[in-house]
This record gives structure tokens, sequence and C-alpha cells, in this order.
DNA sequence: AGTTCGATCGCCT
DNA sequence: GGCGATCGAACTG
């Protein structure tokens, strides 16, 4: 459906991302937390002159999702999961890299979607210079880790509101139509559950897309 | 205060 | 396909 034809020049300038896309407002997030991570795909993350679209998410629910970092309950690292909607839990993994997820539910309920992947649409040669290790285009944010070094968020960003501020997600006017797909999470392997990990089918910047077909 | 280990990535064989 | 990097949150005693 959509075709891929893509970046290595950047797609589209900046100032014309800004003029035909809006910032999700905050009543996006407050839904179920699979409806939020479902419909953030082909949605744009914004930061500091670079912008993706998301292609892969993964949902993390509350206290009955053992694989979420909320089911062991409200801690210093997890309490922006608990609080309002619309804000960033960034978290450290393996002492390295850093994941980024955006909060869902109402206030006072956990739940957070994990961005996967985007698919590089500005700034792409910041993003180059950031991944020094990327071959291909495919390599710039194809994975949690890669996404956030990519476009330069980090532990600093925990809490931020993006609905306001440097860090937010716009939704395109006119959005190209997509098949979305659903699959097991990625990193587990007690994974019999539903398939909380969605994905733009075909889409050649999701992580692990050389390796199967999806 | 000591230990364990992870929602990953990239390099090695 | 295997493994080491690197560090702080969370848990143990």
């Amino acid at each position: 459906m959509l075709k891929n034809k893509v970046p290595w020049p950047d797609q589209m300038g900046v100032a014309r991302l800004l003029r035909e896309s809006r910032v999700l407002p905050r009543r996006f997030y407050v839904r179920d937390t699979e409806t939020v991570a479902r419909e953030l795909l082909g949605k744009i993350l914004v930061h500091q002159g670079t912008a993706g679209r998301i292609v892969e998410t993964e949902a993390y629910l509350g206290l009955g999702d053992l694989a979420a970092h909320a089911s062991h309950g409200l801690t210093q690292r997890t309490r922006v999961i608990f609080g309002p909607p619309g804000h960033a839990y960034v978290y450290l993994i393996y002492g390295m890299y850093q994941c980024l997820n955006l909060v869902a539910e109402p206030d006072g309920t956990p739940g957070c979607v994990l961005l996967r992947a985007v698919e590089p649409l500005i700034g792409i040669e910041i993003m180059r210079r950031r991944r020094r290790a990327a071959r291909r285009p495919e390599d710039l944010a194809s994975g949690p880790g890669k996404l956030t070094q990519a476009l330069g968020i980090t532990l600093s960003d925990y809490g931020a509101d993006v609905t306001r501020g440097v860090l937010t997600v716009r939704a395109l006017k006119c959005e190209p139509p997509f098949e979305v797909a659903a699959t097991a999470r990625m990193g587990f392997t007690d994974q019999a559950d539903r398939p909380l990990r969605y994905i733009v089918r075909g889409n050649r910047f999701v992580s692990g897309a050389r390796v199967r077909g999806a």
C-alpha cells in the first residue's frame, strides 16, 4: 500500500511537516494501552530537528502484565507510568541504551507504549552522525535503543509532556493508509499471551525486518 | 551495602 | 547464532 521510497535525503522539510500535521491531544492517550499502541502507528515522533514515522510499538499493561515494569507496583523509576497520560517514560537498559515509552490510560491507571522503531523522515544526516554503526537507512532507528539514539532522546526526557514541548507526537492531516499486523512482543520467551506488538505491515524500518517477513 | 539482571545492540564466529 | 558491554533500579539480608 504504502511505498517506502524513502529517505536517505530528507523526505519532507520541517516546515512542511509542521504545516501538514498537528500535535496529538491528551485525549488520544486517555484510552486503553493496546488501542493507543495500535493507533500510534503512522504518527510522527519529533525531537530537536529530527523526526520519524512510528512503525513499531509494544503495549505494556498494568499489574497483570508480568512483562511490564508497572506490574511490580509504583516505584521511583516507574512512577510516571501511573501518572497522567501523554508523558514520556524513559528508562536505561543494559547500562547503555535508553527506551522511550508513552504513558496511556487515565491518570492513576498504569499502562505505557514502547516505541520500537521509526521510519526516518527529517534530520537524517543528524541521525547518521549519532548512529555511526548504521550502515543503511534501515539501521538508523529500527529498534528501541536505536530510535532514542537517532532522535537524541535520553533519560533527561523522563516525564516530558509529549503534547507540548520539545518532544512531541504529531498526526499527519493526510495520513497514508497502511495495514497493521500484531505479533508477540520481542525479548520474551514465555509469551504465550496476546499479541501486543504492532507493526506497519511490510515496512522495512521495523526491527528485525530483515530476519522475518512481516 | 552487596548482588542480580535487564522491554538491547553490534561485533564475533 | 552467541556473547560482552555497562549501570542503576530493585531486591536481599
